[in-house]
DNA sequence: ATGTCAATGCACACTGGTGTGCAGTGTGAT
DNA sequence: ATCACACTGCACACCAGTGTGCATTGACAT
């Protein structure tokens, strides 16, 4: 099957470290060039536009490998067919380490390329917000925000835990999920029992 | 006492409406340029420079200006005594209009002027850590989350929801307020109570 | 009437990033 | 042995924004 095998492989193995690099790179610093990508790449500047036309081209690539990731956990967790506060607790358990790595995502939402980004996001928001209106029509959820604003929102302050830095501590994933638990409506000795539940 | 009345005056006049146009433009975009600024302003380029010798300068005179308004909404607010959720919600809707006003300064917030936004906002920080640990103290507030931490979130799911352009809805100050209550940990109950005791 | 000075309208130099072109080099494929 | 081709290294053009210099205009102050 492996035609050009080896000729083939190591060229995909740049491309995948300069995408991985990217990520890295990004999430540090959003609005680090295409040569600090290549640098830390260990490659020159012009080897990656080699392999991604523009810088668009490589942003593209990385929020559509994002939303394959995103769209698994989420069609993974919705399997187990629990109640829609229990499936966030495990949403949020299974997409933590995710929303750290694509973090930068977020970052250039606002922005030049916050257009595309959104485009292809949308689908991703779409489940979310299924999920959540799911909990309100089963009044697992409170219904103070339509269920697209309060997934954003929910997700938005799970992400903001998950990406503060703070000084000596490091961000802890399950007071994030209590916090989005809470904004969600569900009460507080309820979200306690759902994370108790959690491997 | 006025001086040079007509010509110093005409002059801040000038200078002021830079600023407030400045705060609409970047507003609606962080990135816009002192020349989008000028023209908006219905001046040209050159004389914004005239005023603020580098983009720095204009955006840390916003901040400044920011500052000063949210720590007299704060102290206002912490003047009246009360318990630290009533406080709260005192505080959110009297920064309500502020917080969109000032909308940019949270975009910028990550980027190449975050530093210096960063520091003169952390007296305002400070005084909202302050609030919400008040709160935790007297068990108001849950305790999931550190006080810095938990207010800054709780702060930002306001200013997310003020700063949502929905399609069709206009954000909704008390929904906002109910959201930022919930992740503090007050019970919905006590939470809806305490806005309608609101004017 | 005369000077002052904010605002104007150019000019310019500088920076930092993007994207392209092309000749050269080394390593796998044939 | 030779071809193909990913990567290199350097060139360039281009763009958009920043900040400065300076001569000019016009309203206000004296």
């Amino acid at each position: 099957m492996p035609a050009e095998s080896s000729r083939l492989r190591s060229m995909n193995e740049t491309r995948d470290r300069i995408l991985d690099v990217a990520l890295d790179v990004l999430g540090d610093n959003p609005d680090a060039g295409m040569g600090d990508i290549a640098t830390a790449a260990g490659v020159v500047r012009r080897t990656v536009y080699g392999h991604f036309p523009s810088r668009l081209d490589l942003i593209r690539t990385l929020t559509e490998r994002a939303v394959a990731e995103m769209t698994d956990v989420l069609a993974e967790v919705n399997a187990a067919a629990a109640e829609a506060d229990a499936t966030w607790v495990a949403f949020i358990a299974r997409i933590w380490p995710v929303t750290h790595r694509y973090r930068v995502l977020l970052a250039l939402r606002r922005g030049e390329y916050g257009e595309a980004i959104h485009s292809l996001l949308g689908p991703v928001d779409e489940l979310l917000a299924d999920l959540v209106r799911r909990g309100q029509d089963s009044s697992r959820f409170a219904r103070h925000l339509p269920a697209g604003t309060l997934s954003q929102v929910a997700y938005g302050a799970v992400f903001a835990i998950a990406t503060s830095d703070l000084p000596n501590e490091n961000p802890d994933p399950r007071a994030a999920t209590i916090t989005s638990l809470l904004m969600l409506g569900v009460p507080e000795t309820r979200a306690i029992a759902l994370l108790d539940d959690q491997p």
